[in-house]
DNA sequence: CTAGGGTTAG
């Protein structure tokens, strides 16, 4: 734009209007949106006469900023021009007003239209539902003289928006002309609705596919916590081979990668973004961050992040809190001045790794000052995260008194996380009344939660009351509590393998056990001795 | 040179 601009600048005599237009079209693309009604000031006070080209983008670039003051001289001088009938003009006037939640100035202009098209039809419908007024939208929708795909589309998301997830399947069914983006439209709606099955029924059916579909699919099974099925999909998107992924299908898979614990699928996603164009990617780099961070692999996160030419919050936040999770709390913390020094402003997130930086580094005193920082300086109101991070960051360093009085003053209750935290800080410093405290409040908040029977009993372990010890089993058994094996997840041969203690399923299990029984052997015979101090393992 | 509909990251 700043070439453009130049020229432009250079050109003798005022440029006509068209000139102009292009102007405007190009600030308004590269989002520099106050630049447009600037520019359109200079060519009213040069007295170049717009057209009816020139409104639409003007308004639309009042609409992105919330110019709605600008946005009505602008509407005035497209009538005083006589563009009062133009059906383009009209659209963009009442996606404007609509967009800034002015319904009824939307809906005069909608009024006063000469000529209403099906496109000003949409916009208005989309201007009621934006104002989640269904049922407004729904009464034009029946009025409506002509109805295109775009505007059933447009209704169908409009009652999914609401979570209505009947009343629009009901009206794609009804639908005369179905195309990909009606399909699609549904199965985002159940795959954000947390109906998978559904979606995956959904999904089968289409008669056609394209990327967003594939990406609807593996969106709906991240979002519901299947992590294996959005690797197996993103396997089957690739055999084939139809529809070729995008960043956000890469973006997706690698986010897969971070919870499933599977470094080899992420580095190869690394690979194929780099050789497929994404290399400066944002959304991309952001996800390979948290994946690298995730996986264990803290140098390939700060590589990525140091190799980000673009960084935005989340950049930041990715890698303070993926060096905070290894362990590493002083570089979080000057990654944090870093972050300041680039013009980034931190919000809740941010302060949530320092906390637990500082937790980890035992820094009680930097701790609490960077809590009254993040209130003060920033005006960031602590959410229940905050109040944990700072319980735990007491707890730890043995100031259970302090702990305990901070879950006190706290302006919400305390939740199983909380009180998680301060029983196992109970268990380092042996502090069996808070414990038993912690311990009441756990079984309240998560009854069917076997662990915290386990913490419990291990601190009386630890102090040899077996007779508690005893007496909690008996009391778990009561509450017909089971031990839920904890699993393990392992990457092996680009898929990920799950297995716990004593499991069965697995197709070469007698191989397996029988490396193990030997890796065992040996390690005895070089006197490893296995810790006995757990009297039983935690979920 | 102009108007209406989708997915993603901490």
């Amino acid at each position: 734009m700043a070439y453009a601009r130049k020229v432009f600048d250079q050109i003798p005599d005022p440029p006509n209007v068209a000139l102009w237009n292009a102007m405007f079209k190009g600030y308004a693309q590269n989002e520099s949106y106050r630049e447009v009604l600037v520019l359109f000031g200079n060519m009213k006070s040069l007295d170049v006469m717009p057209n009816c080209f020139t409104f639409p983008i003007v308004l639309k670039s009042c609409g992105k900023i919330n110019a709605y003051v600008e946005g009505q001289e602008v509407q005035c001088v497209a009538i005083k021009g006589g563009f009062r009938a133009d059906p383009f003009v009209g659209t963009t006037l009442i996606d404007m007003y609509a967009g800034g939640g002015a319904v009824i100035e939307a809906y005069k202009v909608f009024g006063e239209m000469v000529e209403r098209n099906v496109v000003a039809w949409t916009s208005m419908i989309s201007g009621y539902i934006l104002c989640r007024d269904m049922v407004s939208a729904r009464r034009l929708f029946d009025l409506a003289p002509e109805r295109d795909v775009v505007l059933w589309n447009t209704m169908v998301s409009g009652y999914i928006e609401l979570g209505e997830m009947v009343a629009a399947r009901k009206l794609f069914d009804e639908m005369p002309n179905r195309d990909v983006m009606s399909w699609n439209t549904v199965l985002n709606g159940y795959a954000n609705n947390g109906d998978v099955e559904a979606c995956e029924r959904l999904f089968e059916e289409m008669p056609e596919r394209n990327i967003f579909s594939w990406n609807g699919l593996t969106g709906g099974y991240a979002q519901n916590g299947k992590f294996f099925e959005v690797m197996e999909t993103f396997k089957r998107m690739l055999i084939e081979g139809n529809v070729l992924p995008n960043d956000v299908t890469l973006v997706i898979t690698l986010s897969a990668c971070s919870r499933l614990g599977a470094p080899d699928l992420g580095k190869w996603v690394h690979a194929y973004a780099e050789i497929n164009g994404y290399k400066g990617n944002l959304y991309i780099g952001n996800a390979l961050i948290d994946m690298y961070a995730k996986c264990g692999i803290i140098e390939n996160a700060v590589d990525v992040f140091k190799s980000m030419a673009r960084k935005d919050l989340i950049t930041w936040n990715t890698i303070i809190n993926g060096i905070a999770m290894h362990g590493h709390g002083s570089d979080a913390v000057n990654l944090f001045c870093e972050m300041k020094n680039a013009g980034e402003t931190p919000d809740g997130i941010t302060f949530i790794g320092i906390l637990s930086a500082c937790t980890h580094m035992g820094l009680v005193e930097d701790g609490f000052s960077y809590f009254q920082s993040m209130v003060d300086d920033y005006s960031i109101v602590p959410q229940i995260e905050h109040y944990g991070c700072m319980v735990d960051l007491f707890a730890r360093a043995g100031l259970l008194d302090q702990a305990i009085e901070f879950v006190r003053k706290m302006p919400m209750e305390a939740d199983a996380v909380i009180w998680a935290a301060l029983l196992g800080a109970c268990r380092i410093y042996k502090n069996i009344e808070l414990a038993e405290v912690a311990f009441d409040q756990l079984i309240k908040l998560e009854p069917k939660n076997h662990s915290n029977f386990v913490m419990l009993s291990n601190i009386y372990g630890d102090l040899g009351r077996w007779k508690d010890v005893a007496r909690l089993k008996v009391a778990m058994r009561d509450t017909g509590l089971r031990k839920l094996p904890g699993c393990s997840l392992i990457e092996v041969n680009d898929s990920v393998v799950e297995f716990y203690s004593l499991d069965e399923r697995h197709s070469e299990r007698e191989e397996i056990y029988r490396a193990l029984r030997g890796l065992t052997k040996s390690l005895r015979s070089f006197e490893y001795l296995p810790d006995l101090m757990e009297h039983e393992q935690g979920g």
